[in-house]
DNA sequence: TAAACCGTTGTTTTT
DNA sequence: CAACGGTTTA
């Protein structure tokens, strides 16, 4: 009884092809859904369909693109049936698996995971070595190329024996020594994650039989964006029992440019025969105006297949799309927007502002900050890109791989001890010759003839050091980082200027290890960094409730809210230049039709309400610049569309608060003037360049950067916004 | 060796 | 306008 209950509660909400997904039984099934027709819905119910039909939790595994996915979608499954399933990401699958299994391969399981500035550093090292010239190399351009290979699957030899010309040969021999250096080091980048795994199903069929065994079901979500990798890696995972579920919509396909195939998609039934598919083309999310807008939009795209999405929404409110002279009154116009309905009582974090580049994002804060607006930027310059954490990290890593040279040489001298790049230098050149890792070149620096006595010393002062950290026995992470930071001494050593920053990422980082020691009891290191390597701080925007999000176009997918701002809707930035003049695979159009697509994820995260704007100047790279509107806008309907001209402000108004904007942005810094700290709180005496002295009435963090509020002796109360570089002392 | 200085460079999107 | 790399100077 309590089954067919359950199954009740499952189904009986679900429209017919919903329900025709959501209970499918053996064998492969293809979900075609258009935006918001309850695809996430779906696979979630499928999830607890599953269950109910008595498969175990543990028997099936789910895989999302981004850890947001996983988080949201696990959170879901959770909340519906109250069991957990595994619900992971491709790349975070892959480094589990490697961890237990890549020695089969000959790997070491104690790898380090590069994210993209480490590759680059690498890259950068390749360059130098080859003695190429940067700027026919860029090692951007050159990561890039390696990146896309290896999303193809083609190995640095096979690179080789493709390449034409000396040009394509010096890409393929940068590639090889790049994979070399990862090799020696110890240490996958993201590619490599998927294709050490490959390696491993390839060469240990019983470890693939393994797993195949061991899942009963694969259900796999936006499969529009998997690349070649990933699709064979579904493939492999599903082979015994052919139960796969891939949910997908080729009309939000918005990673070509990481080598997402689309065939993937649509050859699916070729790759999986007999393969039901599902399509879902009634939406539930948006408005009738929105979808019409956005329809309007999509269909203009010629390498397409024809879908006509439908709904019984109301047509609700027009789509509105505005246009301003600049950027600044692009962004107060937004912030107002967003007061007026926060007045009328709408949520906060129910509304979003999306944009195509995360430069576009300060503007904004600025112009909500004004108004003292909580907005919350999701992954501006991340958490983890910040150099103490990459420091604090670099110094585990090492723990973990002591082959990590990146590491090495990151930490070596972090905080500084006299160990300077001839040294470093010299070093390397003694690991060579020894062929062993710098870390353990250093250990032999009494041996090592080729260092001064004071260099000898401040290197075994180091290896030392390295000894004690490796001695230490903590209790979970947080205690881990904490005594790691203590032995270092590495608040106490950083310049007085930047001290309070780096204490304050060093607690942030305290306190993200404590909630890693809270989520994983008895997890290790290895579990910690690989966590902080494949997580970014996307995936933590919805703790802070209350606030209205930032963020782009890319990272906006799946996600819906009530009310959806995109802002500099303009040519060049949407559709972007650079998107347009390399079109890095395929044709001009191709690429068009992708930046399309990508604003058509952007209009249908809107529920009830969808604003538009662009504005005709705008400064970029402190240059101002005029901008266009995007062909994208004249490309949308008449009907449900909104354009009116935005209301001009009036000539003087508009100048003086612009100016004030402008002074808000430049680089003048606060000085504090009394207390004993360098920090900014309530209470201490400043003093700023125009508005003289003062005293800080309020602090409160706001994206990136702090909202001060002064009250100055001769101009009253101002609201600064203020980065931590725009405070001194003295 | 380290800090301070200067010039060049680049910014699409992400695991 | 930044961040980074390379150079100079103490």
């Amino acid at each position: 009884m309590r089954t067919s209950t359950r199954l009740k509660r499952i189904t009986s909400d679900l429209t017919e092809p919903q329900r025709e997904a959501v209970c499918h039984g053996e064998g492969p099934l293809l979900v075609v859904a258009g935006a918001g027709s309850g695809k996430t819905r779906v696979i979630t119910r499928r999830i607890a369909w599953l269950l109910a039909q008595g498969v175990a939790p543990d028997r099936m595994i789910a895989v999302t693109f981004t850890n947001k996915a996983a988080d949201e979608m696990g959170r879901r499954v959770t909340a519906l049936v109250g069991e957990d399933v595994y619900v992971t990401t491709f790349h975070s699958f892959c480094a589990r698996f490697l961890r237990r299994e890549v020695a089969r391969v000959g790997g070491d399981g104690s790898f380090t995971i590069y994210d993209r500035a480490d590759s680059l550093r690498v890259v950068r090292g390749v360059v130098r070595d080859k003695q190429l010239d940067e700027t026919t190399a860029s090692p951007a351009g050159l990561l890039d190329f390696i990146s896309l290979n290896k999303d193809r699957i083609i190995g640095p030899d096979e690179c080789a024996r493709k390449a034409l010309g000396i040009q394509e040969q010096t890409l393929a021999a940068v590639y090889a020594d790049y994979q070399e250096r990862l090799a020696r080091n110890n240490a996958l980048d993201f590619d490599d994650l998927l294709l050490r795994a490959l390696d491993v199903f390839r060469e240990c069929p019983g470890v693939l039989q393994d797993y195949q065994n061991t899942y009963l079901h694969v259900l796999v979500d936006e499969y529009q964006d998997t690349n070649l990798a990933q699709h064979l890696i579904v493939r492999a995972l599903q082979g015994k029992h052919r139960n796969i579920t891939a949910v997908g919509d080729p009309d939000q396909m918005i990673y070509t440019w990481r080598g997402a195939r689309l065939e993937n998609l649509l050859e699916f039934e070729e790759d999986f025969p007999g393969a039901r598919v599902v399509k879902l083309e009634r939406n539930y999310r948006s408005s009738a105006n929105i979808l019409r807008a956005s329809s309007a939009c999509i269909a203009l795209n010629e390498l397409r297949h024809d879908k006509t999405l439908w709904t019984e929404r109301p047509a609700g409110e027009p789509v509105t799309v505005r246009g301003f002279a600049t950027s600044y009154d692009e962004g107060r116009w937004v912030a107002e927007k967003v007061d007026e309905l926060v007045q009328d009582g709408a949520e906060p974090s129910s509304m979003a502002v999306f944009y195509r580049t995360k430069a576009q994002s300060l503007p904004l804060e600025d112009a909500f900050a004004a108004l003292t607006l909580p907005h919350q930027v999701v992954d501006s310059v991340g958490f983890f890109d910040r150099k103490v954490v990459k420091d604090l990290r670099a110094y585990l890593q090492l723990l973990v791989n002591p082959r990590d040279d990146e590491a090495c040489v990151r930490v070596i001298n972090t905080p500084s001890r006299g160990i300077g790049a001839v040294t470093v230098a010299k070093l390397r050149a003694a690991a060579a010759r020894l062929r062993v890792s710098l870390l353990e070149a250093a250990g032999r620096a009494e041996e090592l003839q080729s260092l001064g006595t004071r260099a000898r010393g401040a290197v075994a002062g180091f290896w030392q050091l390295y000894r004690e950290l490796d001695a230490i026995e903590a209790g979970g992470m947080r205690e881990l980082v904490k005594q790691l930071v203590e032995r270092t001494r590495y608040v106490e050593r950083t310049p007085p200027l930047e001290r309070p920053d780096t204490q304050e990422t060093v607690d942030m980082f305290l306190g993200y290890a404590g909630e890693y020691d809270e989520r994983h009891p008895g997890g290790d290191l290895m579990g910690f960094l690989e966590q902080a390597a494949l997580v970014s701080d996307v995936d933590g925007w919805k703790a802070q409730a209350s606030a209205v999000p930032f963020m782009t176009l890319h990272s906006a997918k799946g996600l819906e809210f009530d009310t959806v701002f995109i802002v500099g809707v303009e040519e060049d930035l949407l559709p972007h230049r650079r998107a347009l003049d390399e079109c890095i695979q395929g044709t001009e159009q191709g690429a068009l039709e992708e930046e399309r697509r990508l604003f058509y994820v952007g209009m249908t995260r809107a529920r009830d309400r969808l604003f538009i704007t662009h504005a005709r100047r705008r400064t970029v790279q402190g240059r101002e610049q005029m901008s266009a509107p995007s062909r994208f806008l004249d490309e949308l309907p008449d009907e449900g569309v909104d354009r009116q001209a935005a209301p001009q402000p009036a000539a003087a108004a508009g100048f003086a608060r612009e100016m004030e904007y402008v002074l808000k942005r430049k680089r003048i810094s606060l000085r504090i003037l009394d207390g004993d700290g360098d920090r900014l709180a309530a209470g201490v005496r400043v003093s700023h360049p125009h508005y003289g002295e003062g005293t800080i009435l309020e602090v409160q963090p706001m994206g990136s950067r702090y909202m001060v509020r002064v009250n100055f002796a001769q101009h009253g109360t101002m609201v600064l916004l203020l980065a931590s570089g725009d405070v001194g002392r003295e």
